[in-house]
RNA sequence: GCCGCAUUCGUCUAGCUGGCCUAGGACACCGCCCUCUCAAGGCGGAGAUCGGGGGUUCGAAUCCCCCAUGCGGUACCA
C-alpha cells in the first residue's frame, strides 16, 4: 500500500473478441485510473501462438474505443513503458528468467510432453497430488550437457518449495493462503522461448510500474504462485482485486461465448461488438457494466460517465458472482434512448434503417423519433414501428379492419368518410389530421378508437403502432387515401 | 480427488463497525390511473423467515464454527 502513482492496465490476449467480461474489467480499471488522475495501460498478453486469432486485436481496440475507454498507453500510440504486446518484449522475459536461474529461483528443465502425461496419469490413478515432480531441479551439468546434446528445448521453471505456504492479499477478500504443496513447478519460460502468462505479467507489471491489478475471479488460483514469482524476484507486488465473474442469465456457469437464444428468441450477445450490432449505446452497456459487480448505494442505478468515475469505489465491489440480465440492459437501454436529443437519435436510426435497406432520409426520421422514442429499446426495435411507411401493398387480414361493435359495413363507411376527410387536409400534418379525424368520429358517432382502430389496420396493416395521427403524417397523405380506398375495397368483396 | 472463492426477493443488489430490518431499491411480473392501439409516466400489489445447523450475545442477515450447494483452478492457455 504504498502511494505511487495510480497505473492500472487490462491485458487481453487476442484469442477472440471483446466479450463482456473483459469490458467490464477493461471498464473498472479505466474508471479507476481516471478516478485517480492515473494510467490507463492496454497491454496485449499475445505469447500463445496457437491460439492467435488474426482479427482480434482489431475487434478489442474498436470494442473499447467504441465503450470511450480509451487508454493512455498500449497499441498505437506507445508509451514510456512499450511495447506494448508481450510478443514484442521477448528479450525482457529471457533476462527475467536467467536472472532467476542465476539466483536458484528457477531451474531448466527437460521433460518433454511424454514424460509430463505419463507422470500425471500416474498420480492420478494413485490419487496423488498432480503436478511436476521437480525431475529436472537438481540436475548435474553431465545430465544438462546430455540434454542439450540431445536437441531438447527446455523450459524453465520456478523452484517452489514443498514446505510451508503462501499468502497474498485481495483488496476485497483479504488474505488468501494456499499450501506450497497445492503449488507446484510452474513453467516460467516455454520451450518455444515465449513466456506463459504467469512470468509475463508479472515481469510486465513490475516493469510498467502497475500500482493495482483489476481481473476476473478465475485467476484467484494463479495469485499465489505469481506471488512466490514476486517473491523470487524480491518486488513487491501490486494491489490486487478480484472482480466477480459474471454469470449467464439463469445464474448457472459464466456467461458463456458460445450463441445461446434468449427467452424473447433473440440471440444473446455476448461480445461487445454484438451488443452494438444489436442496437445498445455504449452509454447505456457502460451505466450498465458498471452496475454488474459493483453499486453505489442500492438505490441509485443512472450514473453519467463523469458521475461513474467520480463514484465508483473500488472497495465496495461485490465478491460474489451475478447474473447479467439482459431485461435488466434492455430497460436501461431504453431509458438512455429516451434521453437521446432528437437529431442524435434520428441520426442512430437513419443508420439502422438504411443498414436494412430501407429508403429513409433525414427528414423522415426526424419525424419518426417523436414516435417512436418511447418505445424502443434498442435501436433495431424502430424497424417494425415504420416498415408499413415503405411497403408498396400491406398484407393483412381484411377482419382487422372491422373494430368492436362494428361489422364490415359500418367500417366502409367510415373509411370512406376518412378518406374524404383526410384527402381535405391540408397541411397534412398531425395537428390538423388530429382535428378533423376527432370531428369526424363525433360525427360518425363512433367511438375514437373505433375510427383510428380501422384507420390504422388500412395504413399501416397492424393493429399496434405509435399513435395515429403522427404516423399518418410520416406515411404521407397519398398513401395514406390510396390505403384506405384498397381498404375498402378488401372488405366490399 | 485436492485447493480456492462464493451463498439476502425469480434476477441485480442495499445491509456486513450487531439493535433504526415487521430486510430497502431496481428489473421482470400483476392491478389501477392516463389513453386512439402499444409504449412511456404516475400510483399500488405480490415476492426473501437473509443456503442449512450449531454457537457467542439481553439481542444476529450482520461475529465464530461445522455442513451443503454453486462456481473457479488443478496445462510448455490466457
Amino acid at each position: 500500500m504504498t502511494d505511487r502513482p495510480v497505473r492500472v492496465r487490462f491485458a487481453p490476449s487476442p484469442t477472440g473478441y471483446l466479450h463482456v467480461g473483459g469490458a467490464r474489467t477493461a471498464l473498472y480499471n479505466w474508471l479507476f485510473a481516471r478516478q485517480h488522475g492515473g494510467a490507463f495501460v492496454l497491454r496485449i498478453e499475445d505469447t500463445d501462438r496457437t491460439r492467435y486469432v488474426p482479427d482480434a486485436l482489431t475487434d478489442l481496440l474498436d470494442g473499447l474505443r467504441w465503450l470511450g475507454l480509451c487508454w493512455d498507453e498500449g497499441p498505437e500510440i506507445g508509451g514510456p513503458y512499450g511495447p506494448y504486446h508481450q510478443s514484442d518484449r521477448l528479450e525482457l522475459y529471457h533476462q527475467a528468467a536467467e536472472d532467476l536461474i542465476a539466483k536458484g529461483a528457477a531451474y531448466r528443465c527437460y521433460c518433454g510432453p511424454e514424460r509430463l502425461a505419463q507422470l500425471r496419469e500416474q498420480q492420478r490413478a494413485s490419487k496423488q497430488r498432480e503436478g511436476y515432480d521437480g525431475h529436472c531441479r537438481h540436475l548435474t551439468s553431465q545430465q544438462i550437457a546430455d540434454y542439450e546434446a540431445q536437441g531438447i528445448r527446455p523450459v524453465v521453471r520456478l523452484a517452489v518449495p514443498d514446505e510451508g505456504e503462501t499468502t497474498f492479499h485481495d483488496l476485497l477478500r483479504g488474505d488468501i493462503t494456499v499450501d506450497n504443496r497445492q503449488l507446484t513447478d510452474l513453467v516460467l519460460l516455454k520451450s518455444d522461448g515465449f513466456p506463459t502468462y504467469s512470468l509475463g505479467v508479472v515481469v510486465d507489471d513490475h516493469h510498467m510500474q502497475i500500482s493495482h491489478i483489476m481481473r476476473g475471479e478465475e485467476w484467484i488460483s494463479t495469485a499465489p504462485a505469481l506471488q512466490r514469482i514476486y517473491d523470487a524476484f524480491g518486488w513487491e507486488s501490486p494491489i490486487q482485486a478480484h472482480l466477480p465473474t459474471i454469470l449467464d442469465p439463469s445464474g448457472e456457469g459464466k456467461l458463456s461465448k458460445r450463441k445461446k437464444k434468449l427467452a424473447d428468441g433473440r440471440e444473446m450477445p455476448t461480445f461487445v461488438r454484438e451488443f452494438r450490432q444489436a442496437g445498445y449505446l455504449p452509454e447505456a452497456l457502460v451505466n450498465f457494466l458498471a452496475l454488474v459487480g459493483w453499486s453505489y448505494d442500492g438505490q441509485t442505478e443512472f450514473f453519467r460517465r463523469d458521475e461513474l468515475i467520480d463514484l465508483f469505489d473500488l472497495t465496495r465491489v461485490s465478491t460474489s458472482a451475478g447474473a447479467f440480465s439482459y431485461e435488466k440492459l434492455d430497460h436501461m437501454n431504453a431509458a438512455y434512448i429516451r434521453q437521446l436529443g432528437t437529431n442524435d437519435l434520428a441520426g442512430r436510426l437513419l443508420q439502422v434503417l438504411r443498414r436494412e435497406g430501407y429508403p429513409a432520409d433525414l427528414g423522415f426520421a426526424l419525424k419518426a423519433v417523436p414516435l417512436v422514442r418511447e418505445r424502443i429499446k434498442t435501436l433495431p426495435d424502430v424497424i417494425p414501428l415504420v416498415d408499413y411507411c415503405f411497403a408498396d401493398r400491406l398484407q393483412y387480414e381484411p377482419e382487422l379492419l372491422v373494430q368492436k361493435k362494428m361489422d364490415a359495413e359500418s367500417t366502409m363507411v367510415a373509411l370512406h368518410k376518412a378518406a374524404n376527410c383526410l384527402r381535405a387536409v391540408s397541411p397534412f400534418e398531425e395537428a390538423s389530421i388530429e382535428a378533423a379525424l376527432r370531428a369526424l368520429a363525433e360525427g360518425l358517432d363512433l367511438k375514437l378508437g373505433q375510427l383510428l382502430g380501422a384507420i390504422r389496420v388500412a395504413c399501416t396493416g397492424k393493429s399496434v403502432t405509435p399513435p395515429l395521427f403522427g404516423t399518418l403524417e410520416l406515411i404521407g397523405q397519398q398513401k395514406v387515401i390510396a390505403r384506405l380506398e384498397r381498404a375498402i375495397a378488401l372488405l366490399a368483396g
